[in-house]
DNA sequence: TTGAAAGCGCTAACAC
DNA sequence: GTGTTAGCGCTTTCAA
């Protein structure tokens, strides 16, 4: 046969109509279908190596098996992990998974969100933060609400102004256990590197760093880079300029990574000068030198959190809490030791 | 209006006929349209916010505006940075890309490789190198010759034996200039971590090293490993029994990684007692320490050229040779220095 | 339990 | 330069 089967090829020779083979091969039809008939059907299309065109099925049902997932940037380990845990996920359920990365411009990514608007996926998870900025809030907006209109699915895996269903680290409560942790190695002067202001995600981990050192009694000092490691690198100059910090949280091991070479640079030993902490616990740590101490994220499990709530939502049986928070845990390793100097008293 | 705008909305706003509609908003029809009928199709168009349905596009064109990149694992640098280029270059070209991570399971890459048969996806992009094993070879043929039934193109970004259009990176001359580099520096019991036999990579840049070693007069000697960080580091153990290397050649970043962090683990300082080279240069390495001397490898322009490469194909017009090899660079950091020992004569 | 027929929204012959 | 018409391959009323 020069061209591919069609499912009037299966009928023809199952001897049934176009309907019934339809149905026969449909495996969650509520049709009954005699099973001589099904058989006979099955057959048939088996002998022909039938596969269902999927243009044709999406026409019709309206329904692409097509999911999207938005992040800022695929080469940024945080990201490229939840996406291995989305793709696979997907992948399990039927699913193919579109990775759009807007390599942080928030154009692009609009661009990308529009590309999937009009192609009508099945549902979009944001695996990275949202700006807010009028602009980008406004568009974004606009293309949830056409998504929600032709009856795609959305989910954030990070925290944003929007009110989309979400499942996100507990960005606090990590913040917040490893600033007790460099509290409780006598670490008085602890600074940290944050991104940018835009991004809930920092300022949540801001306040659990905040919030544990006033507990501690301590003055929080803030210092933003941009989530890579040249810009944490450059931050460091800054952060120093600020007074000399006995330790260093930075909101991210990817930045944390760039203080470590700018310390290493000057010539400032980790841990015995400095402690040093990150946040994600992005794979290959553990090789590095000095190994981080850091936060888990369980980022393919956020992955896959996120597709199985789409999937529900798409169902129409998420009736859970919109907003679901997966615990971390504190790793601690090699780049945070005791304090060199002592807290001055009072 | 509860529905999204259709064409025949368009044309009755516009009064014309669906057709007119469907050539006027066409951009790159060559059938004549009067500029006054256009102007008033696109008003209405626009007015209306018409979106085409890619569905019923796809299913009169037989053709999805998507491509899927398959990659051994997303998560590591290397492929990352290919899905990086090449999404970015599908969608300025108005492609989506649907991104396919193995997770270095054979299994898996044939199952995504069936969904996107299915799927009819425009082409698709093998990033990774194939298993030279026959059920895995022959089943792979089977869905390369499904998916140019249907006229979907294919490409690979690395050596293969399926007889594909490919892209690829100059594996034999990057090994051999890294062998010669290591050479050049007095080093003389040059050891090289390679990965899977069954890999044509890890082939090509042992040729390539072990004929920068004959040219030398010196005696290749070879381990392998499986491509990441841990199991390099394993594999030093092995390579420290076959004699004591004076420099290591690993045959990617990664493995590298794994290297200098088991001689750290061993207290074998490098570059002073043992050099270490790798392969690819994965971002970040200048942040490392020490900062790994290794063979740029184009890796975004690589997923870029993937897909310019696809879309000739799809337009017909690729006319090139069918493999097309892409140069690559020494980048000298600090990981190799001169040899501590010196050549003994003979 | 089966089948006929009507589209889903679009493009491309083919006429005018 | 414009319009009529016939599908692309599938699902799904509706009727038997």
């Amino acid at each position: 046969m020069r061209r591919l089967p069609i499912l009037s090829d299966v009928a023809r020779q199952a001897e049934v109509s176009l309907t019934t083979a339809s149905r026969a091969l449909d495996p969650d039809s509520d049709h009954p279908v005699s099973e001589r008939t099904r058989a006979r059907v099955v057959a048939a299309a088996t002998r022909l190596s039938y596969r269902p065109n999927p243009m044709a099925r999406a026409l019709r049902t309206r329904r692409v098996p097509t999911i999207a997932i938005v992040v800022h940037d695929v080469s940024d380990p945080y990201f490229a992990e939840i996406v291995r845990g989305a793709t696979a996920a997907a992948s399990v359920r039927g699913f193919l998974t579109v990775v759009c990365s807007s390599d942080r411009v928030p154009a692009t990514e609009l661009r990308y969100v529009e590309m999937l608007c009009e192609s009508r996926v099945s549902g979009v998870i944001f695996a990275g933060g949202g700006l807010e900025e009028p602009h980008y809030h406004h568009t974004m907006s606009g293309y949830a609400r056409s998504i929600a209109h032709y009856g795609g699915a959305i989910v954030a895996l990070a925290p944003r102004s929007e009110r989309w269903p979400a499942e996100l680290p507990d960005n606090r409560a990590g913040a917040r256990m490893v600033t007790e942790h460099l509290v409780s190695l006598g670490h008085f002067r602890i600074a940290m590197i944050s991104g940018p202001a835009t991004l809930r995600t920092s300022r949540e981990r801001e306040f659990g760093y905040a919030q544990a050192m006033k507990t501690a009694g301590l003055e929080p000092s803030i210092v933003r880079a941009d989530f890579t490691v040249g810009g944490a690198a450059q931050a460091v100059t800054r952060l120093l300029a600020n007074g000399s910090p006995t330790a260093v949280f930075a909101a991210t091991d990817t930045m944390a990574l760039g203080v470590l070479s700018e310390l290493r640079r000057l010539g400032i030993d980790v841990p015995t000068e400095v402690s040093v902490a990150g946040f994600d616990d992005i794979p290959g740590l553990e090789f590095m030198h000095p190994a981080l101490t850091t936060v888990r994220v369980p980022m393919a499990e956020l992955g896959a959190a996120g597709v199985a709530r789409l999937l529900r939502q798409l169902d129409g049986d998420d009736t859970a809490t919109r907003t679901q928070i997966h615990p971390v845990e504190l790793v601690v390793r090699e780049s945070t030791g005791r304090a060199a100097a002592v807290r001055p008293a009072g």
